[in-house]
DNA sequence: ATCATAAATGAAAACGCTTTCATTGGGGAG
DNA sequence: CTCCCCAATGAAAGCGTTTTCATTTATGAT
């Protein structure tokens, strides 16, 4: 607070007071140099004679100094640090998004500011309003909120979206295959000879589970199924699947797969079909979607679509950074990620074959 | 690059440019006030007329003016962020710690800059030196980094170290209780009428698994065994556990319970136990500790410590924010978290009974 | 009304850096 | 031996705030 009342400014060179902090005016009369000398060995290095260029890193490295980022960055307006701003920070998949985040980051030299639990819209204005300055690039995340409306919280600043729908023309965008991921899980039950495929769905207006449910029905159309879809309503949650499991089984026509638009949701039916004393695979296929680490410890182990969510994370910081060094604004880049199915424990041939008849089931 | 070189200096309320930075001085000279006046309004806000403010604020909404952080930090030298240096940013752990700290930073209106993936001394020192003028203070993590050490590179900035040893008596600390947890474990296998109690220890330097042995032999102590304690070494990777099953099944006394010093190992075990047709608990009681979702997920799921690692985010934030806040300097502080046993399925009383005899075991 | 006093406001000096522009010295070319 | 040019350096002007200190303007008490 009383910190700046000092009227006969502190003689620069001083260090006599032993807390003065060590700036680059300390650094430049050491070396007998000027602050610009200085600032020019400390960052581009062009046009310093190499004794003079020595002489100032001794000092600095002497003096321990570091240059004082605010300051820094409010004369370069360059901050070096790139926002995330997502839902939340913890869970498998944010998690994973976050590391890959961190990884392409510091491999650039940037710093990474984070922030997640966002209920509502208002929080993300805030947060959004709250960067400027603090940041060159945000990395955005919104599953279910329209991305475009943010625009003029934005200051300009380069944004990519990650996982989410309709980037517009203004932002980059990176996302997984959801789509394709959904057409290969569709495929591989088809080529077991299963017919009869459900599909377990996410959230109404998720961007995720919207194309994989998308990828559910136009595979299977393509394919030529001749039997309706038949798609239930789920969360996301073990929970949900756990009750869609249920539904299921009270369905007049069975079916001899389902297909889970997420692993939680999986698990859960996997809890069901137990409890029921029904056994995956033999009375029903089940895939998943996510390749969580608990996929690998259920039993059965649960075939899944095998989701590289680092590289997402890589990939958005990667389209982010190179907006900031930006040469050349081209045009919004719209990247998508391939995902791969991952075949374990869960799916075999169907029980009764492809003409089932709903008789067979029960038990 | 080019853009400062604007002589005529821009006419500071035109914003005819179109893209000319609303800054203090334009929402200054809109609302007939001088700068001090606006940074009085939207800080502290005392001393200046409601009508006044009144305008001010209306000014600068409308114009949707966002003070610059670097100038803000700059002068006032807060930057109203919290750095966190971890190990990791994914996985189970680090992942509910960052939930914790994001939730408890934001909050108090902080920011939370963060940094995972350091594997050398080398880095952590380049991070700590990159952070300052970045952050308020920072929040600590090295499983097995001396933390006194790094201290120069600190700047005097108020730093809390999380679940490591040694604070010292210039930071403050917060750890999960560890040892408390072991001493839960050992005592409820005793309980139960275990005396053969084996410990499946963490890599040697690492600060948790430390404690965790000592609670482990602590407890065993104090209960009065006179059975000599068995320690396998681990490395709290599911392999080192399925490693140390396969010695623990070569003891000539085996045990009739295994404490493993995390769940990755006590999955590991249970893998290898079940691929010798033993069975859990019937045959070996199995405790591990961390509570990781896949606990829930094995057969039997695992009985084992749940460690509120959230809370030890937000613990840690809020130590660090009453630093950076700082009314009084008081000395260090040093808080522990306590933890709980969560009985699930992988414990029973003994097979052969507490006088075990070693032929008992096989098959 | 008049003056002391307190409440509002403004001018200007930092904060620590980057970058422009001017200046200084040396070296070669003539 | 000059002259010109370029490499190396320094002076100084910002960058957008906060905060001190002085100044102006209201508020009461007399």
């Amino acid at each position: 607070m009383a910190k700046r009342t000092n009227p006969p400014a502190p003689p620069l060179g001083e260090a006599g007071d032993g807390r003065t902090t060590v700036n680059i005016n300390v650094v430049a009369e050491r070396a007998g140099v000027s602050i610009a000398t200085v600032s020019r060995v400390l960052n581009g290095g062009a046009l310093v004679r190499p004794a003079t260029r020595e002489r100032v890193l001794e000092v600095a490295r002497q003096l321990e100094y570091t240059p004082n980022a605010s300051a820094r960055s409010l004369s370069s307006r360059r901050t070096e640090t790139l926002g995330a701003v997502l839902p939340a920070l913890h869970g498998e998949f944010y998690s994973e998004l976050l590391r890959g985040l961190d990884l392409a980051a510091r491999r650039a030299g940037f710093h990474l500011l984070v922030s997640g639990s966002h209920s509502d819209r208002q929080e993300v204005e805030a947060v959004l309003r709250a960067f400027r300055g603090r940041v060159d690039a945000l990395v955005l995340m919104f599953p279910d909120l329209d991305p475009v409306s943010l625009a003029p919280q934005l200051h300009g600043l380069p944004v990519v979206l990650v996982n989410c729908g309709l980037a517009g023309k203004d932002f980059d965008r990176v996302a997984i295959d959801n789509y394709g991921g959904a057409a290969q899980v569709v495929r591989h039950l088809w080529e077991l000879g299963h017919r009869r495929i459900a599909f377990l769905s996410g959230p109404p207006f998720n961007f995720d589970a919207g194309e994989r449910r998308r990828g559910y029905l136009d595979t299977l159309r393509l394919l030529g199924s001749d039997i309706p879809p038949l798609i239930l309503e789920g969360a996301f949650t073990e929970e949900s699947g756990y009750q869609a499991a249920e539904a299921l089984l009270r369905a007049p026509e069975p079916p001899t797969a389902l297909f889970a638009a997420n692993d939680a949701m999986a698990i859960g039916c996997l809890a069901a079909l137990h409890e029921r004393g029904l056994e995956v695979p033999r009375d029903l296929s089940l895939v998943g979607f996510d390749d969580i680490p608990a996929a690998r410890y259920v039993r059965p182990a649960l075939t899944t679509v095998q989701v590289p969510i680092a590289r997402l994370g890589e990939m958005a910081m990667a389209l982010a950074l190179s907006r900031v060094m930006g040469h050349g604004q081209a045009a919004a880049v719209d990247t998508t990620i391939p995902v791969h199915l991952l075949e374990r424990a869960s799916c075999a041939a169907p029980w009764a074959g492809p003409q089932a008849a709903s008789s067979g089931m029960a038990s």
